[in-house]
DNA sequence: GTTGTTATATAACAAATGTTACGAGTCAAG
DNA sequence: CTTGACTCGTAACATTTGTTATATAACAAC
């Protein structure tokens, strides 16, 4: 009946769109026009796969989560000791590379306007609790105390993300800071033990 | 010959009153309407004191900076020992009561919109440098390598930090994540020497 | 009291936005 | 070939926004 569409994959170039947009130009400048536009159509297409804006955004968010779980899961499977495992994982959560950096950016962009929207701070929350889970797992084998453990740990690794999202540097210099970021964990997990 | 008004004083009362809306609201809602209405009269009262939004925005981060580093440097002042004084102004600088998690929550909002706004940017970073700075001088009497000493301690405070702005706690389960913050920091100072 | 500067309100403007409705086009099932 | 569901572009709508201009009111200097 219909025409030869997969709705599921339209709707993953929308949000592929969304995010390259809010990358570019922040979340403010994701309408639906621009979004649309980016994904060389007109909002008639967009608003047919997504009822709001907010589905899509709340949509884009939830991609996004999904994926950087997935990587996270990857990073896990080849590493020979627990100790390489966690490591490996944090490591993976880490902006280091450019596609990383600008996935912290635009969530720091979802943090902001989740203060205000209920259904981005859903989304916020669940994969942070995912987030924490999975660093318990993986500290417990190497810890007797991993809630406290995973808790400092956690707190670290937003705090490292969230200076190199802050951070204005580019070219050699962001490489460098990058590099520095990536020591820290590894002093902090010397330091600490683990 | 003019109406007798403090320019600075009117000019702070609309930085708080766009303090107050992007707490509330956010900062999309901080428009110059929303904002003059907060402050009790109309946009042109408003526009005669800020010739842009942009400006008003900036001096409201800039206000809340200023603020923030007064109270720094308050919290600096009454401690007896080097590693007091450090723990006094960490402490300070965490979400732990209403107020400066209201503060927080608002950084976070500007976060994200300076991701791309270059004055917002700049005024941040300008803050970000003080921050560190003072942070590397409270930490030289207590540790031979301040540098990644106050590296490791500034993104620790920075994750706590967001952990807390993030939360959508109330409450006394509010309370309570917010001491075991405290803890953690403590637990942090303990095991890392300081 | 007259004058000139400042403070503020009102209003207008174009631009952009989310949302909704409508219509044309597309393609498979019958 | 016809029918009908799905896709998508066009367009209209009311709102909201930043910005600017203008007019009125307040008040100090003289």
């Amino acid at each position: 009946m219909p025409k030869s569409v997969d709705p599921l994959e339209r709707q993953e170039e929308f949000i592929t769109a969304s995010w390259n947009v809010i990358a570019r130009e922040g979340l403010a400048a994701a309408s639906l026009r621009r979004v649309a536009a980016e994904a060389g159509c007109t909002t008639g297409s967009l608003t047919h796969y997504f009822s709001d804006r907010q589905a899509l955004l709340t949509a884009t968010l939830r991609q996004a989560h999904f994926a950087a779980g997935m990587r996270m899961q990857h990073a896990a499977q080849d590493a020979s000791t627990d100790f390489e495992r966690l490591r490996a994982v944090l490591l993976e959560s880490l902006p280091l590379d450019a596609t990383r950096l600008r996935e912290w950016k635009v969530w720091l962009c979802f943090w902001g306007a989740a203060m205000n929207d209920d259904e981005l701070s859903n989304e916020d929350a669940r994969r942070y609790s995912e987030w924490r889970k999975l660093l318990r797992t993986l500290i417990a084998p190497l810890h007797d105390d991993p809630k406290e453990e995973s808790h400092l740990l956690m707190s670290m690794i937003d705090g490292l993300g969230l200076q190199l999202a802050r951070s204005r540097q580019t070219g050699a210099a962001l490489a460098r800071q990058q590099k520095a970021c990536a020591a820290a964990l590894d002093a902090y997990l010397t330091r600490f033990q683990i």
